[in-house]
DNA sequence: ATTCTAAACGGACTGCGGTCCGCTTAATAT
DNA sequence: ATATTAAGCGGACCGCAGTCCGTTTAGAAT
């Protein structure tokens, strides 16, 4: 078996590209470290570009050239984490991996997501502020919604299965599932076996 | 039977409250109208506050005191299109009314809520931007969440349908379904199709 | 070692949403 | 009419994300 490369959170410079020069690569790992820091001191909302720069000792404009974007540097902070997730329910053992059948691997992802917005719902609501394109486009996203597509296929759900993954996929979207759990107080269990009724109808004759 | 006031995008100065003075009046008129122009004329998302505040010959300071926010004020200018909106589901004819079957009313009330969108969707976008708030506690957020919840108890889903009709809000997302519309060229009939399965499914054994 | 150049750098600058506070004025009381 | 006062007003100001552009420097080529 050869290894299949995740979809990376953010994508890599094209093939023929150059390598990163010394300073640049220094300086990013000293932007990685003290956003890190910041989110852990103050918390993802209250971490400011220019907060950064100053605690990494870089210009404003490094921070920017390097990231893109307040959104493209929560996505790198989540990168790790988001490539676990991926492997999870791409490779990983069943229910929520290959081997259980579609609808128990589509209640484990639901599960799973829950837990992932328990433990990274900030930075996941901060790296897709400020533009609908980050939301809906961004690669994990689309891979998530390919996910759960392919497992209503395989279940039988054969009327547009797209959108209804797409519909499946608001149902778990980070922001969403944050203001149930935070706002309003919703215990983590109970979203979980909302999703399961949610799936289990769903599937119920197919 | 006496009317019951619907529930308005802005909630109502406290009772006691003096009224407005006649400055204000003319200026709110002022603010609105020369929101409605730029509107129109540049779109939602290219009007800023200042512009408002320039058009409208105000102070910037008047505009904020007025709408609170750019939120407030795209949902001041919604606020018609709204309260229209509940009517219909409210009070108005079958199916989106009552005497349809719940099963029925949901089908229709989704229809009713992609034309919605279709029309006012940049709007309520706006109006929802820029705080969790905004988009998920919003008055009338919480009535049609609230609608939803009854059709589903009324068609006999009986296991959690408030988080259930959180689940379907998601769906009818206006910022989501939006992004479906136009940066990918659904088609408003598909969305209505697949909405129909939705339901449909999972009310399939109530 | 010297030269060359493209990448990287930094921080002043812009535009926007939102706030603050000293001034003005509509409405009321006398 | 005049005085009183609280609501309303306006625009300077702030913080933040994001851009621009003149300067610096890493790394290659000689």
């Amino acid at each position: 078996m050869f290894l299949v490369s995740l979809i990376p959170i953010r994508p890599e410079l094209p093939f023929g590209a150059p390598p990163e020069r010394s300073d640049a690569a220094r300086n990013r790992e000293r932007l990685l470290q003290a956003a890190r820091e910041l989110v852990a001191e103050h918390g993802v909302d209250a971490v400011t570009m220019d907060m950064l720069a100053c605690r990494a000792d870089v210009g404003k404009g490094t921070v920017f050239r390097r990231f893109g974007s307040r959104a493209g540097l929560m996505m790198t902070l989540l990168s790790d984490a988001e490539s676990d997730f991926q492997r999870q329910f791409i490779f990983g053992p069943p229910p929520l991996g290959p081997g259980a059948p579609p609808r128990e691997r589509l209640i484990a992802f639901g599960e799973a997501r829950i837990k992932y917005v328990e433990e990274y719902g900030e930075l996941a609501r901060a790296a897709a502020e400020h533009s609908p394109q980050n939301r809906h486009d961004a690669p994990p996203v689309v891979l998530w919604h390919r996910h759960i597509e392919m497992l209503l296929r395989k279940a039988g759900l054969d009327r547009d299965p797209w959108l209804m993954a797409l519909s499946l996929g608001a149902t778990l979207d980070p922001e969403r599932m944050l203001h149930s759990l935070r706002a309003h107080g919703i215990a983590p269990e109970r979203l979980a076996a909302s999703w399961r009724e949610l799936v289990t109808r769903l599937l119920k004759d197919c």
